[in-house]
Formats: C-alpha cells, structure tokens, sequence
RNA sequence: GGCGCGUUGCCCGAGUGGCCAAUGGGAGUGGACUGUAAAUCCAUCGGCUUUGCCUACGCAGGUUCGAAUCCUGCACGCGCCA
C-alpha cells in the first residue's frame, strides 16, 4: 500500500488536485517534495494544527521530503476569516512566535537522512520583496473578480474587508511558486479552510509557467454532537506543555467520545491499519473500557511530550480516577499526580471559594461561588457545601495535601510546604 | 459629499425612558443518569469585601429624579443618491 492510499484510507484527503497525476508523480523515480504552512498566530501550535503536523510525519515516512513553513510574512498579514478583520500583531512578536512553533514541529520530522526536513519562512522571499516586483510579477496573475467569488471574501463584502487580507492569498500562492523554485516543492497540502488559497497558489504556478504542482487538503476534524473539536475546561488544547499540561492533553484524548474515536485514531495514530480496525471493534464492543482512548491518549501524548511525561500524565490519571480511596495513595504518588493536574501551594488558610481560583478551577470568585452553590465543588471527592470556609487540618492527606474538583472530571491540588 | 439605517453580554439576537445585569437560542459550567462517553432532563451563565455595591448595551458628552432606550458629536458598517 502506498502512501496515498493509506491517507484514503484514514480520511486524511477531502479534497485534491488531479489524484490520478499526483498518484503517478508519486509513484515516478524521483523524490517528490512537499509543504505545509503553519500561520503564527499565536504562540503555540493546538491540537487542531496535529492533523498537518502529523501527515507531515507521514509523508516524510513514505520518503517524501518536507518542507515545513512557518508564515513570517503571511503571519504579518492575517488570513481572512468570515466574522470580521483580523488586529495585527507588531512584526516582532510574530517573529518571536514563528521562532517557537519552528521548535515545536521540529520534533515531529527527521532533520536528517537523504529526505530530511527543511524549515522555511515566507518572510526570507517575501520581507525584501518591492512593491512594484508584488503587483507586476505576482498581482498580474490573480483575477479579482475571481478573489471577489471565494466565499470568505464574499461573507466579508458585508462586514468590510482590507485591501490588506484581501490580498492575503497572493503571498499564500506565491510561497508556492517560490518554494517550487527554490526546492523543487510539486506538492503542497494543509487544511481544508485552506482549500481556496491553496489552488490559487497551484494556478499561479502554472500561470509563471512553473509546475505542474500538485495539491490536496485532510478534512476539519469535527465531534460528533457538533461543538468545537479541540476546546476543553475553559480553553484550547495545546501543544506547548507550558498552555496545556501533559496530563491535561492526556485527559482530552481520554475524554474523546465514542463516536468520535475511531475517526481520531485514523488522523491520529501509527498503528498499523489492523490494530486501529481492532480498537474501533474494542469500542464497539465495550466502550466502557475506553481502550481505544486509552490508546491513543498515551500514544499522542508520547509522541508530543515524550516518554516520560506520558508515563506521568497516565499514572496520575489513573490515580486521580481510580476507584479507591484517596487514602489507598501513597503520599509521594498523590504529590506527584496532584502536581500533574496543577497545584497552588500556600500556606495561608485560604477559603475554599479562594482555592478554586488560584488553582485555575474556577476563573473567579463569583465563578468558585457559584460552583459551591450548584454543587459542583469537592474537596477530597467531599462536595463542599460552604465556599467561604478555610479547609481544616484534617482535609489535608497526610497533613499538607488536599484534592480540589470540579465536576466530574477537573481536578487541582492543595500543598501546603 | 448628501440622506437613511444599523452597532447589545463568548456568538447569534430581543429590548424604544423606570418592572434591565438586560427576553430567547447556541456555546460554556454544574447536577441527575452513565463509562472520566453520547443523548436526555434540570439548573446556572459580568465582577466583588454578595440581603448590598461596582462595571456594562460602538466611543465621548448631554437631557432627566432616572437612559441600552431621548439629544449632540465622533468612529465603523450597510443601503440609496451624487
């Protein structure tokens, strides 16, 4: 089985250039190079941007060789999306954000070897270019009535879009052209909203009378009751352990629906074929035992944040849900999983309301409050019924630890020194 | 440039002088049921030193005992005209 038919076979295609042409430029005697970009928008990459990172991985696998683009430039620009114009960030804070996802998705492709991967930044083509070099030589080959008809342009023609966004996909397609000349790149993929810029930038290959290139997009991942893949408790889910804790990223994967795993372990996991049809059977058969999450929580997490941290981020999972007593715990392995979960250590005799907000379990006092009232509020899996009391020395395990949750499955510890 | 309309809480969207921290839906949060799942039902959903106070309905001023609601200016968007 080829490369391309495993990513059929996971789903990972929704839509591409001629497939016949890419198939046979594939299977030709030379190694084909591809690219992915990723848009510094932040400061972290999220579980969201995983799909790419990881097919990526995947192609590198197959022996493609990749280059991998952090936008400097277009990252300064701003993609447009649908609701409304885009702030700008200052040029040296995306600087500093493209410097650390180039960190980040180094670890998931081989820097060296016959394919090794090759990091590349827009801004390097880009930042020096005239503005006279952009309209003549880039700008002559895009029709704007052509921009004019993408549907984002459109959503925006009604709340107003800047010349600025609007000209966004010429930077995107010229990267293309770019990178096909520089590197030989006749393959570029990304995700599906990338779709439109994507093309553009395979038909302004073709216009330079570069190419031929190809393309293909994977599909938004989606959940199967609708609401947002990748958002948890009060946030995204990240890949930067410093935004989104190991055990944090370990417990969303866990916390994956049934109707939903089997198309995550597709995007998501190198199993072998046989061993994810074998998972979707286990859920199938008995969802309760969560094998299949439980498999792809601990392979992800091992893959983003290595053995170790996996290994911790599943022990405290297993302690801090197990069916015992939290006295059954041994005083070193509750620290540690009450340490993964995240911990406010003091002193102080701070009131309960007080320690749901220093441990991130609640974003305000009102918002703790409230969490006591609606009886969502434990303390050593003991619902708190007065959110203005100070803890006791008795609630302290082994005198200086206490478990705080909230709800089912949010967890925080207490250390007192 | 002129005239008209619009700008409401995370999102959509009611509200045309006091009964408004503001109807309804979605998202979020909690409870019940479960399996750290889904669906369903119920509750909750600005903040705080919480029987009260503070901040909020594009921004800034004003009228009024009292304004999201009226007036003026500004910004932005939409429409028509030039």
């Amino acid at each position: 089985m080829n490369i391309l038919d495993d990513l059929q076979w996971r789903g990972l295609i929704q839509e591409s250039t001629d497939i016949d042409a890419l198939r046979k430029h594939l299977d030709g005697d030379d190694r084909v190079t591809f690219y992915v970009g990723f848009d510094p928008t932040g400061a972290s990459l999220h579980v969201g941007h995983l799909v790419q990172v990881l097919t990526a991985r995947r192609l590198q696998r197959a022996g493609l060789r990749p280059l991998l683009l952090v936008g400097g430039a277009t990252g300064q620009i701003g993609d447009p999306k649908e609701t409304s114009e885009r702030v700008l960030n200052p040029p040296e804070v995306v600087a500093g954000w493209v410097s650390r996802i180039q960190e980040q998705v180094r670890p998931f492709v081989d820097m060296a070897g016959d394919n090794a991967a090759t990091l590349v930044n827009n801004l390097d083509w880009t930042g020096a270019m005239s503005a006279v070099d952009f309209l003549r030589d880039v700008g002559k080959h895009f029709s704007v009535n052509r921009m004019l008809a993408r549907d984002v342009v459109k959503a925006r023609l009604e709340a107003g879009i800047s010349f600025t966004e609007f000209s966004y996909q010429l930077l995107q397609g010229n990267d293309y052209y770019e990178l096909f000349t520089r590197h030989g790149c006749t393959l570029q993929f990304g995700g599906s909203d990338q779709w439109g810029n994507i093309t553009a930038g395979v038909d302004y290959v073709r216009r330079r009378g570069a190419g031929p290139v190809h393309a293909f997009v994977t599909p938004l991942v989606t959940k199967a009751d609708g609401t947002k893949f990748g958002k948890t408790e009060g946030g995204g889910v990240w890949l930067d352990p410093t935004l989104t804790s190991p055990y944090a990223f370990y417990q969303f994967w866990i916390n994956a629906a049934d109707r939903d795993i089997a198309g995550y372990l597709r995007y998501f996991s190198f199993r072998s074929h046989e061993e994810i049809l074998r998972l979707e059977k286990a859920t199938e058969e008995r969802p309760a035992a969560r094998e299949a999450q439980r498999a792809l929580a601990a392979e992800l997490t091992t893959l983003v944040h290595g053995e170790a941290e996996s290994a911790q981020a599943i022990a405290a999972s297993s302690a801090l849900f197990g069916r015992g007593e939290l006295t059954d715990l041994a005083e070193p392995t509750l620290a540690a999983a009450l340490r993964e979960a995240g911990v406010v250590e003091t002193a102080e005799p701070l009131s309960v309301a007080a320690l749901f907000k220093e441990s991130g379990l609640a974003q305000s006092l009102s918002e703790a409050r409230r969490a006591v009232k609606e009886g969502g509020a434990y303390v050593n899996n003991v619902r708190v019924t007065d959110a203005e009391a100070p803890l006791s020395d008795d609630q302290f395990l082994y005198g200086r630890l206490a478990v705080l949750r909230r709800g089912k499955k949010t967890i925080a510890g207490v250390i007192r020194p």
